[in-house]
DNA sequence: GTGGCTGCAAAGCTTTTGCATGTTC
DNA sequence: GAACATGCAAAAGCTTTGCAGCCAC
């Protein structure tokens, strides 16, 4: 994402909070900046061990309500993983992830047309609200690495 | 699945395990069994709850254990959920999967043909090994319970 | 008989919860 | 000032690990 619009978005965050009933807070502002300038998909410990250094108070628990709270919201979305740990991401436009099954990175991807949105055969008994396509295999980086492995 | 093919696969178990060099046990068929004969995609604690009756010696950590084994053999897989619990399925055909976002149920689907293989955009330095589509939405139950919910 | 497997228990890690204190509005 | 949010610490939940004894081969 380009720079200009990360700056756009969070000019624009204190207003999504009041609407959405919650304070505007130094820590909320400082985990939604951390999260809409990153497209690495970070752990909740990840966004602390980030915001620690602007906000030295913050605790690792007031980062997963926070979290929880914007996911709620639909300020941010959680990823799909096989992993046990969770992983976000404020993008929220149309695309889906690439993740490499050995260094654990997490890519964004646009697919062309149909694909992005795939539809359920018809007749099927099930209500979309959102669709995830993970494809898992080796990035670029790690195939490079190590060719064979 | 038909009762007919469980059965089968079933019978084929021990010469897989041989062949990975794994020793056919009792705790190794209990869980594979377990895990053929439903298509519910149990977490670790419900292939233990199920197999307590015949196998009631059987541990916990085992059963992890085997899990991760089978998993790694690609006897099973894992499937991709936004939750921090395991859940496994060894149904090993091309299928993608429908998670409820009520009930948590997560039903297996199959698309019609392209959509069921997406490929990436021309160029893409990603090695893709096995792509995931996860629809999240209600299922016809929880739709037909809550309506409006 | 041997090597691998199991059962048990403890430990590790992530996440949630409760409450007193502090902050936003 | 009232309501909400934070920080801390304890607890809960899932999973992994270590090891002595047991079992498949």
């Amino acid at each position: 994402m380009e720079r200009e619009e990360i700056t756009h978005r969070i000019a624009r965050f204190p207003e999504q909070c009041r609407r959405a009933g919650l304070k505007v807070t130094h820590q909320r502002m400082a985990v939604y900046g951390m999260l809409a300038a990153t497209d690495t998909h970070p752990t909740p410990e990840d966004v602390y061990m980030a915001i620690r250094g602007p906000l030295p108070s913050i605790s690792l628990g007031t980062v997963y309500k926070i979290l929880d709270q914007f996911q709620q919201h639909g300020f941010l979305r959680r990823v799909s993983t096989e992993g046990h740990v969770a992983r976000y991401d404020a993008n929220l436009t149309a695309h889906h992830h690439l993740i490499c099954e050995d260094c654990g990175k997490i890519q964004d991807v646009e697919l062309p047309g149909p694909v992005q949105e795939p539809q359920l055969p018809a007749g099927t008994r099930f209500r979309v609200s959102h669709c995830d396509i993970l494809f898992h295999g080796r990035c670029g980086a790690c195939a490079a690495a190590r060719p064979t492995a």
